[in-house]
This record gives C-alpha cells, structure tokens and sequence, in this order.
DNA sequence: CGGTGACTTGAGTTAACTCAAATACAGTGG
DNA sequence: CCACTGTATTTGAGTTAACTCAAGTCACCG
C-alpha cells in the first residue's frame, strides 16, 4: 500500500527499515474514489496527510467564474496535502482525474516521526522541497510555446511514473481526456488538439486515446527544454 | 542580522529565546553584492544556506536562448536556497535584483539543528512549504491578464515586506526597473509599460518610480484575485 | 547641456483564444 | 449485428491579448 511511497524515498536516500516499519504503520486503510471527486477540498483544513496509492490527481486553485489553475499533478506514490502537516490550512485542492486510491496517516503520527526521526524527518522534508521544484519547472513552461509546454509535461510524467514503476517499454497509460488535460496545462481544448497533432507530426511521440510511448526521448526533452536533474536527487545526501 | 528572519518566524509560531540563539549563531558574517551578481548559480551545489539580509533577488531557471524565467523573488529575511540542504544541486539561480546584503549558514550546522531540535527544524520545514506556496500563486497568476498579474504580484510584495516590516503607511520601496520587473512578470518591458498604466488608473496604486503607495487595498486584492491566507499561517500550528 | 538609460507611445504581427460545426468513437438497447 | 446517443476529438474561421520593432519623450548625472 504504501509501496511506492517507500520504495520511492528508498531510491533518494536509504531506508532503514525500522523506518519503513513505521512509515507503513501511519498509513490507514484504502479508500476508493471515483474520478471527478475532491480529494481534498480547496481551503480544506485535514487532520491527516493523504497518500496517493493509485490513479492521477491533481492539485488546483481558483479563479473568478471558478476556472480552475492546476499548479501540479499526483501519481502513485505521492503524498497530495503533506502540506498540511505544516500549515492548518491548504491553499489549494486536489481532485481525482482518475478512479484513485488513497490510504491516510493523521497529522498526530506524523508530528511524532517528527520529533524522534530526524532522518525520516528530512526525507518528508525533501518531499516538500521536491514539490517546489516541480512547481517551478511549471512556471518554466509557462515560458514555452504550447507544444514546448505539452513536450515539458509528457517529460514530466514519465520520469515521475517512471520512479513509481508504471513505465514499461517507454510506454505508460494516461487515462485523461484531452479537455482535462488542457486544463492542466492551462490551455483550450481546441488549442491542445492542435498541439498534439503538431507534437505527433515530430515523431517523437505515439499518442492514442490514453496509451503513450516515447519514440524518441533526447527530442521530446529537447522540444520541452526538459532538465530531468530536479527530479533524480538519487542517493545523493540527506 | 538574522533579526527579520526570526521575527518572521516568530510570526508564525513561537521560537524559544534557545532557538532564536541557535539561528543567529548559525549565521556567518554580512556579505555586500552589487545588484546583478548572481547570489547563486544556476545548478550551483552550495555547502551553505544564505540568508538575504536586506535588498531583493530573483530566482529564476533558465530557457533556451538564455532567457530568464523568474519563479519566484525574496525579500528581507528569506532564505534563498533552503532547497539545497535537502538536494546537493539546485536547479535555479539567484540573482540580486538589487544591491543585497546577506549571511550564509553551513549545511553542517543546519543538519546538526535537524537531528536536535524537532521543532526548529518544522520551522524550517514550514519555510520550504511556505515557498511552494507561493509558487502556486504565482502559476494561478499565469491564468490571469497582464493587469492581474501585476496587481498579484504587487499583493504578494506588501504581504511579505510587511512581514518584513517594510512597508509604512501602505507605502513602501521597490527599487526594480521596468524591465527587469517585466522579466519577472514574463511579459515585455512594453506591455508591463501599458499594464502599469491601466493599473494606475484604477486608483487602486500610486507608483511613482521606486516608491508604491497602495491607494485601495480591496480593489488592488480585487483586481489580482489575491487571497493572503497562504501568506498567514500565523501563530496556528507547527 | 549633452548623453545615457528608463519609460512611453505607435503600428503591424502572431500565438492562442472563442465560437461553431463536423467527425470519430464507445457503449447501449433492440 | 446495427442503429442510436452522447462524449471526445478534430477542423474551420474570425478575434484578441500580448508580442516585436521602431521611434519618441523624459529625467537625471557628469
């Protein structure tokens, strides 16, 4: 259940395993949700942080008229409102794009890793810093044209797939519509149709429905001036 | 020295008069840099954390061609790379936007406090959140126009140089250009020029060169669809 | 008082937008 | 197996916010 989440922090800095015993001890037990729902509501002040055990979600704020701005997306593995620990009240929601499974740990445990696991501690921490890294690789985006913006993305996901070991082949499964996913990307859905066709026609990517596989990774990371170092902080310290 | 910094923290819960000694012993010496050194290299991987002390930098990545992407700006009392005690490489630089003053504090020291002092280190935890944060805001800025955008980011300003204690009488200085705000805003140093104007027609702003007066705070909150909530987690939690 | 950098204004261009319609596709009931 | 229905995707055509390039104005400093 909480697999990925372990052997993901496993791949940043060793675990032993007294403290992968009580990493799997916070978290509850699974919850389904269909897609479409809140998993957490915007503003929300949770008593417990939420793990991403299955499925995409992804995390928003909101304009007037209610249009949402996503700021980040979740995968198998990803702690959505770790944010919460620190901060009574979030400054975003998160909602499933997909069917998602979730497990929770209350903030109480959690507080308490804090006070006896310093090492622990600072591999949550990391998680918090890495989310950062990844909200600002956004913001770089926010700087390309919408093919660059879509390359950046793909790029994206599979590297952060990729740790969850739901890459196989270059190819993976993102059951999104292409309207939610220009929402993500903050464009009009007529607008990301063009994209894709226009990223298709490079060759780098096979894109149907929600089967993707990369043909050609060096030019995909080009077309999104994608720098996966942000997200490979492997083995190095902590 | 590190005075902001602790009274910024201070704002937000509680800080021992033990902690606060602890912090400012970590502290080495003031540094003087002229605006537009970088105070970090992109990708740099510093043995240190810096505190900026006083004046105003950017943090930015970089796309192809060179071109700055600004994701985020500190003032007074922010740490500037935090993210590299966690990761040995950074993946943005630091430029001093104006000329800036700061003091750096070794990993070492820093990794000491984490091992020792739980509630310190959630503090500084809370500051890596807290810079997530903002990132968000500025990615739901992207969603907005030109004349949003400014008005956010100007909403952004007043709350952390208040936090800083520089701001008087709704009035405050911000010794940027046009054009190097235009950069950080993402948009050219002509279309700032224009959105400028039209903001300073609401009323809402009084800005004359360097100084700013907020005329009309709601409106100016109004205009950039700005919350402050995530700027406030006072004295709630941690 | 002339020069340099900062700011403003003008005019044409473009990427992405909106609105609208056409086409593909998946699931359902007959 | 096929027609039917609703959703998802694609294409077309006109609009707009922000862009580029270029020129003009302002303000301060030596």
């Amino acid at each position: 259940m909480g697999d990925r989440l372990i052997s993901k922090l496993n791949l940043r800095d060793d675990l032993t395993s007294a403290e992968q015993d009580i990493l799997a001890d916070v978290l509850g037990p699974e919850r389904h949700h269909p897609a479409g729902v809140d998993l957490v509501e915007p503003g929300a002040r949770p008593d417990h942080v939420t793990l991403l055990v299955s499925g995409f979600c992804g995390r928003y704020g909101i304009l007037r008229g209610g249009r949402r701005v996503f700021s980040a997306i979740n995968v198998a593995g990803d702690f959505i409102d770790l944010f919460g620990l620190l901060i009574p009240q979030l400054d975003y929601g998160v909602v499933a794009l997909t069917p998602c499974v979730t497990a929770s740990a209350p903030h109480e445990k959690l507080r308490r890793i804090s006070e006896d696991h310093p090492h622990l501690t600072r591999m949550l921490w990391l998680e918090t810093a890495l989310e950062g890294a990844v909200h600002r690789e956004w913001l770089l985006g926010m700087g390309q044209d919408a093919v660059g913006r879509l390359a950046r993305f793909l790029c994206e996901i599979v590297a952060r797939l990729d740790v969850a070991g739901l890459v196989e082949d270059n190819a993976f499964e993102l059951p999104l519509t292409q309207t939610q996913l220009s929402q993500i990307l903050g464009m009009t859905s007529v607008h990301l149709s063009r994209t894709l066709k226009a990223l298709r026609a490079t060759g780098s990517v096979a894109w149907q429905g929600h089967h993707i596989q990369i043909l050609d990774r060096e030019r995909l990371m080009a077309a999104g001036q994608f720098d996966p170092t942000y997200l490979r902080p492997y083995r190095e310290a902590v």
